[in-house]
DNA sequence: TAACAGGCATCGTTTTTATAGATAGCCGGT
DNA sequence: ACCGGCTATCTATAAAAACGATGCCTGTTA
């Protein structure tokens, strides 16, 4: 069995067609068909069912899929040790938060920058929840993400601490009238996914509100804005509310320390291959954790 | 990068020398030099320091090294994976110390080849560390060991239990006033890295004797025989003695119960698929755990 | 029902890649 | 200076992979 095997039977596998495969793999179909045959005939045993719409994965089939994944990120990560030179250069693809990489990442990214300009720094955002996907699937380096974060094949490296307060339009009351009025709550949170989000459904519901109605925006400004439009409460980063622009249009109010700090921390895979330019990122954050929190 | 490339490169690692591992890889020389060559042109990075004494492997190799190893057994255990239709068959490599091959392996293999002829049973005798280093390095499927064994990458599941017993010849005084006449003792063992070993001279010593010679066997036959003769005495399983043949010619003392008592078990890899062999191996360990002990 | 479209298998050709074998160069020991 | 062990390089040959064309099967559509 070859590397190139797996590769092209994972296609195959993902795609549920062969010649689908092909084209993702920048071939023609009478060879990732001849391939797969002959894998077939090496291993004594049929991966795919064929059908007149495609083919579908055997039992035996199902059963090498995960170790052709796990050994194509294998190797993957042999590579890069091997190339490893102990300087930082190359991509380096991380995930954050859509208020981490609003408020905390851009001096560190900046400071980054300038030390390591090898460094192709590509930064995604998202919710925790999607974020600790991408890490596990190996489409992401790493991620910043709100902890606690429990999983045995990552590791956490506390990074940031954000004391997440209520953000709501000057002209509206103060929280506990609001609710004696018992009028209709909206919140406005992050799409689906971001822990801020259970944090604020969980604060409002421990209220003995239930949140009626809910608006979703994907960036912190999109949220501010609503807010200070006085659509809705919300519940961020009180760092992440003071250093937007729409930030001084909203009030603030602290809701109790115990359900107010977050620790936003730094995950990897637990068994990936840190390289130099991982290593010399975490060491930024290592020292933004320290002088900047 | 290739499969067998890793191959290659783990042969010459391995040997320190193309020559050498393109006699082991069943190829020329030039083979190996060129694809090593290609391998480094491809990562970019030399793999090996030439010298006119063969070769030696850069930081760069060193890196990739435990990488090659490690999906060098993957593979092989994705295809075990993918062949594995459910019935057992194929090669079963398993290691058992002197004593559990002696004394609990007949029946239960006897019983498991009767029901599993396709199953190509391989037993490995040797004391307990080597054992637990051949599972490590994959050359095993599993052993029969002494208990405890701790390490993260093996599982264990208790199978038998022991109880060690003193064999000496029966003209032998007893224990107690041996040990006023303040003889040298002889104690005959099993080669280094044998657990019972340890636990005799342990228990040797708890007495306080310091056993002034020791000599030692690979296999219960030998040791027996040479305690017969009154060579001197052991430490073995009490059904080790018993149902030997040369058994009936010594004399068996018990020790304290806390100090007897030894659990055998069969360790795996953690990580190691188990195949329908070694499955339908395990299942009938268990019963035998059960029924037999 | 007949034409059609999408999908896989197969075949012959071309291109690429791996292998074997021979040779040359390098270095240390005798 | 020579020999032995080692690696690098070259060439021819063999093996394997890729390609493109074709055929077959099967649902879909007119």
């Amino acid at each position: 069995m070859d590397l190139s095997d797996l590769a092209f039977f994972s296609a195959v596998a993902r795609c549920g067609s062969i010649s689908k495969a092909a084209q993702q793999l920048n071939t023609v179909q009478s060879n990732v068909t001849m391939r797969i045959k002959l894998m077939e005939e090496r291993l004594g045993t049929p991966l795919f069912n064929r059908h007149s719409r495609g083919v579908s994965v055997t039992n035996a089939g199902q059963r090498l899929l995960p170790y052709a994944e796990q050994i194509a990120a294998l190797v993957a990560d042999a590579t890069r040790a091997a190339c490893d030179d102990g300087t930082a250069r190359g991509p380096l693809p991380i995930g954050a938060m859509e208020t981490t990489a609003a408020v905390r990442l851009p001096p560190v990214l900046a400071k980054f920058h300038a030390q390591h300009p090898d460094v192709e720094l590509d930064i995604t955002t998202g919710p925790t929840a999607t974020l600790l996907e991408k890490v596990l699937d190996h489409s992401l380096s790493g991620a910043f993400v709100a902890a606690p974060v429990a999983h045995p094949e990552l590791v956490a490296t506390p990074v940031f601490r954000e004391e997440l307060v209520l953000a709501m339009a000057k002209s509206w009351p103060d929280i506990a009238s609001y609710r004696q009025a018992n009028r209709t709550l909206t919140v406005v949170v992050f799409r689906s996914g971001c822990s801020y989000r259970q944090r604020l459904e969980q604060y409002v519901s421990s209220q003995g509100w239930l949140p009626v109605r809910r608006l979703e925006f994907g960036t912190v400004e999109g949220i501010l804005g609503c807010v200070a439009a006085n659509v809705g409460i919300s519940l961020l980063p009180r760092a992440a509310i003071t250093r937007s622009a729409i930030g001084k249009s909203v009030r603030i109010e602290a809701i109790p320390q115990r359900e107010a700090m977050v620790d936003t921390v730094f995950v990897q895979r637990r068994d990936a291959y840190a390289g130099a330019a991982m290593r010399a990122f975490m060491a930024s954050c290592a020292e933004a954790a320290e002088t900047g929190n």
